[in-house]
DNA sequence: TTCTATGTACGAGTCTAGTCGTACTGATGC
DNA sequence: GCATCAGTACGACTAGACTCGTACATAGAA
């Protein structure tokens, strides 16, 4: 499991909490970016993120899932595991963005896709 | 392992064999390609396809992949579900090729990304 | 016809992902 | 102190993916 450096990351503010432990931009891998992209409950977590957050950072209460806790605890985990999210505490909650930079610089295009998805009709 | 001698390629649909079942481009499902690259093999096959395949249709052999066969139908059939490759029986051969068009239509900036994928070194 | 080559079908085993309930932690507020 | 709230940890269950061996179908060639 990588353990990045926040010391290393120029663009963040030194009043930040520190980012949860998650891959670097070079430890990146598309297969693995797809695989947890092809469950559309994660999917859609990462769309309306793209699309939906006016400002950064979301707990995942906001995305109004109808699912228990532990089962969203799996699927952001799996999201920034797969370096689709950076997640930060702030006080009780965790909050996540989607790490915007990191993906265009190693799969440009491919947020593009995800904003354009469209859940399953009916 | 040569490739098999390029079938004659007549621009006319109708000289073609019947492509086998596939979803329709309406069809197209991105979390469903997505989780279809997820696997590495899988990845590999439609990168190698897209980087290598300097005529149209390749039979699963020409892959090189050391897999008994009945797994390698399964990671074809696979993609075929997806919509990502189209396959056409050629006497004995089954082979293959990139629904470029489609995913282009569908999927912008998808087939690049995997054209541009590198596998895991080691 | 018989042999060979390509690939499917089927079944079984194993492994992992997804699901959820419950108990727990850690921060905030009374 | 105590309660509350966001989220994790853990265990269990289930469904599906991945793997493979074996048997079978089929096309082409000897």
């Amino acid at each position: 499991m990588p353990t990045p450096n926040a010391a290393t990351r120029p663009d963040t503010p030194a009043d930040l909490p520190e980012p949860l432990s998650e891959p670097s931009i070079e430890e990146l891998r598309l297969e693995v970016v797809m695989g947890a992209l092809g469950d559309p409950l994660r999917m859609g977590i990462v769309h309306k993120l793209l699309v939906d957050a006016e400002d950064f950072d979301h707990a995942c209460g906001w995305f109004g899932l109808d699912r228990p806790k532990s089962s969203l605890t799996h699927h952001f985990r799996t999201l920034r595991d797969a370096g689709l999210i950076r997640q930060r505490q702030y006080g009780l909650e965790r909050r996540s963005h989607v790490r915007v930079a990191d993906l265009n610089a190693r799969f440009p295009g491919l947020l593009a896709l995800v904003a354009d998805w469209a859940p399953q009709p009916e």
